[in-house]
Formats: C-alpha cells, sequence, structure tokens
DNA sequence: CGCAACACCTTATTTCGTATGGAAAATTTA
DNA sequence: TAAATTTTCCATACGAAATAAGGTGTTGCG
C-alpha cells in the first residue's frame, strides 16, 4: 500500500498536508462492496475476487486502521419512522467573527433534528438538513429551537419534494 | 409490533397511505445502537438491553424485514481517497414539464460525482451534493457532465468550507 | 373459555471472523 | 546484482458470532 502526502499552501506558506490512501485495483472492489453492504462476508468477497479469506480480511483491516473506512452504520427507511419531511435550511449569520460562528457551531450540532451542517460560501453561510414528522414539527423546530440560536441573520427553507438520490457511497 | 397507517390526501382525496413502524422503548435502543456501528453484536446488545440474543436477533429481522432498516454500509473518510472537494449545486430547468423533470433525473442518478440530489421547493429545483477531488475536477464536471444535462435553466454552486455535522442517525 | 399470535427463552448447529505460521512476490538497501 | 526487508498472500485452526429449532409464558380476541 502507498500513502501519498497532498500538501495544502495559502501564500506560499504551507497549512497542513494529507496522507491519501493510494487504492490498488481489489481495494477498491472491496471497499465498493462494503459501501453497498458492509454485510457481506469476506468469503463472498474472496470468491468474487478470487482470493482468499484472509487476504480480503487483511487489506479491510488496513483500510479500517488507516481511517478509510470511518465506520460502518445501519441505514434506515425515513418514512417507516415517520420522519418523512426533509427541509433545506440556508442560514446566514448576523456576523462573521470565529467567535459566533464556533458558538453557532456548537450549539447547531446538539440538535438530533439536524442530519447535516456545512459551512459554506455563497450568499449563506450554512446549509442544513432537517429531519421531522410533518412541517407542523418542522414549524414548532424552528420557533423553539433554530431561530433561539445566536447571531442567526436570516434563514431560507426549501423543502424537500422528492428524493432523487441519496447515497454515501463514493465511486472509486 | 404494531404498524401504524398515515394517510395522505389532497383535495379530500386519498393519495395514499403508508405503513409506519411503531417501535417500542427496546426497538429504538437497538437501531440506536446500529445507527452508529452496524458491527455491534447482537450478544453486545443483548447484555445491554437485560436480553438473550435471540430476542435482540429477532428484533432486529423483523425490522429489516418490515424495511424499517433499509441496510448496512461502510462510511469512507473522503479526506483519505481524495475527494475532499464538496459542492452544493442549486439547479433550475427551464420548464417544469413532467417530461423535462423526469428526463433530468433519470440522467442525474448517473453521475457518480453526485452523491445526493433532491427535488425541493423554493428558487431552484433541485439541490445536488457533490464529491470531487478538487475545483479543478469540479470545473470538469460541470462542463463536461452537468451543463450538459438537458433542460438546465441556472446553477448556483455553494462550495463546502467546513463539516459541522454529517449524520446518517435519526433520533428516535 | 380456548385459540392464535407474539415475544421471549434455552439449546444446538452452522457460519464467520480472526490469529498464526509460513511461502511467494515485491521493494528497498548494500 | 545480491541480500535483506517488507508486503501480500495462502492454508489451517479455533473461538465467537449468527442463525435455526423447539418450547414456554403472555396477551388479545372471537
Amino acid at each position: 500500500m502507498i500513502k501519498l502526502d497532498k500538501y495544502f499552501y495559502f501564500y506560499g506558506n504551507l497549512i497542513y498536508s494529507l496522507k491519501i490512501y493510494l487504492m490498488d485495483a481489489i481495494d477498491k472492489k472491496i471497499v465498493g462492496f462494503l459501501q453497498n453492504d458492509a454485510r457481506m462476508t469476506n468469503k463472498e468477497m474472496a470468491i468474487k475476487l478470487q482470493m482468499s479469506v484472509t487476504a480480503v480480511y487483511e487489506r479491510i483491516r488496513k483500510m479500517e486502521r488507516e481511517g478509510v473506512i470511518k465506520g460502518y452504520v445501519a441505514l434506515l427507511d425515513r418514512k417507516k419512522i415517520d420522519q418523512s419531511f426533509v427541509v433545506f435550511c440556508h442560514i446566514k449569520l448576523i456576523q462573521h467573527t470565529k467567535d459566533y460562528l464556533v458558538r453557532f457551531e456548537a450549539e447547531v450540532v446538539q440538535l438530533s433534528e439536524v442530519l447535516e451542517c456545512f459551512h459554506v460560501s455563497g450568499d449563506y453561510d450554512y446549509i442544513l438538513k432537517i429531519a421531522v414528522k410533518d412541517m407542523e414539527a418542522y414549524r414548532d423546530f424552528m420557533v423553539t429551537k433554530l431561530t433561539r440560536l445566536q447571531h442567526i441573520g436570516s434563514t431560507h427553507s426549501s423543502f424537500m419534494i422528492g428524493e432523487i438520490k441519496n447515497s454515501t457511497a463514493y465511486e472509486l
């Protein structure tokens, strides 16, 4: 296995470096399998790849150790658990001092309805993906939780009408 | 186990109904465990819940059968596989005929760089989450793939500067 | 009341993950 | 180029896990 160092510069100064894990064709296939079905057995993969179980096992172990594979999770069907109402909420802060950002971020991670929160460029500062039961629950969330957060300037909500694609798997 | 029927009406007409899976406290805990770590053994859960392995096993099996648990996946670290550059792309179509929507959606699911695509209300029709290597790769993706799609009116890209929260786990 | 469905248990069986030792291949070093 | 080292692979073996089978107590319902 080869690790590639990637360097990030800012005005000629090295900001940070990152170890990229260079996967060969077999690694990519293994990870491809596991991204779709983490329950696939080593034996099944070994047969598909025409190699021994141990070889597969050791490759997986290494990728876990190196942090390429972050973990294994069960995915639920939103509809079946009555959380079909998904909203993308764009948020602008009133100011962009580091203190404001840090405080907002610390608070937003605590909100269980917020599945994802990303700091982004553009018109808004943050994009949040929120899942609740219905519109009423969303209104409640907005009023009692989200807008209570400090330093929020404005928000813009986009309601999900349809899910076209929702994948956790990267192409390798 | 109890299944709850949820009905959706539109101008007084029943559009569709949905079977909601009503989980008890134990189901919720089991699913809570698996959402965080799908590799947790039935035995470990059984101990935490003070019940037998078989009981845990059967509950999980039922939730899989009923579609509450959609599947199990491995999650990768974007950075380690050199796909750190994430973009939220907002897309507006030139028209909103069913034909246009269907065609666009069929094409966009084919694009491996597009991890997620949601049809949304508001200023734009779709929100896409795209992961590539760097800005250059994103430009290439835009020019050779995305803007080649039919019926695209306008796009607006927000680049991810920071990942505050990125969870696949629902609160139950 | 009695029947059926359900959730649970214990025990038994099968399958899987994982550890070990060692061979082949590739890579590095002298 | 030859030797040394590291990496990758394999076969085997064993404990742990998932799964199957059979049985018991509880609940709901006609």
